[in-house]
DNA sequence: ACTGAATTCGAACGAACGTTCGAATTGTCG
DNA sequence: CGACAATTCGAACGTTCGTTCGAATTCAGT
């Protein structure tokens, strides 16, 4: 985990470094059924007696664990995201091809995203629940991801075809990705690597291709 | 408009073929108020009193002209998505090239996109707010508008390079076109034809170029 | 087994929710 | 102006919402 979950405690809340790891754990399998329940009713639509009766745990026995419901959807953000922002560093590391590194971009997003769909739906699909400090804090780590993909793009550009916006398509190629959200079907649709690498396809030869397509606008 | 909204009336309320113009003009004001708070709070996070805050009407007023917030939102829904099929398929009559009449679908949907945020919004982020028969209505549209974007892509897909999934592409461009609604600024970004004409080129160039990607996987 | 801390829970709070209903108001037309 | 239909509204309905609190239970260390 990228966050140590225990940040999350209720501020005057005593903590023995022994029960460090129980807390931890309890809290991790509370968020893992409330991220469950966002995803089928979404933030607005779930009630805190629904996540009560998903994760088992008394209404009252939720708010041992985080004080609002608002801070439980910051944590399964916070946590997905930095998550993910954490292992696309990490596969980045040591690839210099910038086109390669464009393909691990568009890999390791959407082989969290099907390994994860809850999470990720929660985290697409909720990104405006979230207000003031919390709003601003999962922000921050969005603005990283995103200056991340400009970056592989500028390199990409310095080598190839330099005549596109990279604000337009970085946007684009997010939006490839996250809608995966509204219509992947396990039964019907290839894995992860598969849907990658169309989509990697799809967007590079878009980006680099030299010859203007035909019938200009 | 597409379809006549006096068909949203109760059941058994009396009509006078004299006022339907009045009660149609009335609904309409109602939609596109509910259309912008629905935008800004969600489908879940707009309560009823928020909609006769924002129309002025009261609270009971309001339901004169529906008889549930589930057929308000099915209402707006429906009259947007209607609206968009029907005006792409104006365009598209009389022209015969492939790649235009793809140029065409984009250019149609992003143009009614930027012109009709809220209602965009509201109809790609509570696609899953409905349910039953509500739901499957949309539900036919949304099917109709796909398959249309299919059948475009298989005519390109006859003359050109037909190494790609149908299926990946259309939802690429699905996703690249709908997800605007997350991040258009428009103090920032151009104008929707200019967008338009990115990501054309972008999905063109990505669909019909017959050389392999170098690299690859 | 005892004890103090950590964890869980039943019951309740006031507020806000979607919806209803009968009365009041407005518009239409002879 | 009178009469009937169309439209609007205040007030209230029963339900569900997020959250709180003090008591009960479980756990860990001796």
């Amino acid at each position: 985990m990228a966050t140590p979950l225990t940040a999350a405690r209720v501020g005057s809340q005593p903590r023995a470094a022994a029960s460090a790891s129980r807390y931890d754990r309890r809290l991790a399998e509370i968020l893992t059924h409330a991220t469950d329940v966002f995803c089928k009713k979404g933030y607005e639509g779930a009630s805190m007696r629904d996540l009560s009766r998903e994760s088992g745990m008394s209404l009252a026995g939720l708010y041992y664990y985080f004080e609002s419901k608002e801070r439980l959807l910051f944590l399964i953000q916070k946590h997905t995201f930095s998550t993910i922002v954490q292992r696309l560093k990490a596969r980045l590391e040591g690839v210099n091809d910038p086109e390669e590194r464009i393909r691990i971009f568009i890999l390791n997003h959407l082989e969290y995203f099907l390994a994860n769909q809850a999470a990720m739906k929660v985290l697409s699909h909720e990104a405006e629940a979230l207000k003031n400090s919390f709003a601003a804090e999962v922000a921050a780590i969005k603005r990283e991801y995103y200056r991340i993909c400009v970056g592989l793009l500028d390199d990409l550009k310095r080598d190839r075809g330099p005549q596109f916006s990279t604000r337009i398509a970085v946007l684009s190629l997010f939006g490839m990705m996250n809608w995966i959200y509204t219509w992947h079907n396990p039964r019907v649709d290839a894995d992860a690597a598969s849907i990658a690498g169309e989509m990697g396809d799809l967007f590079l030869r878009g980006v680099t291709t030299e010859t203007k397509v035909r019938k200009e606008r």
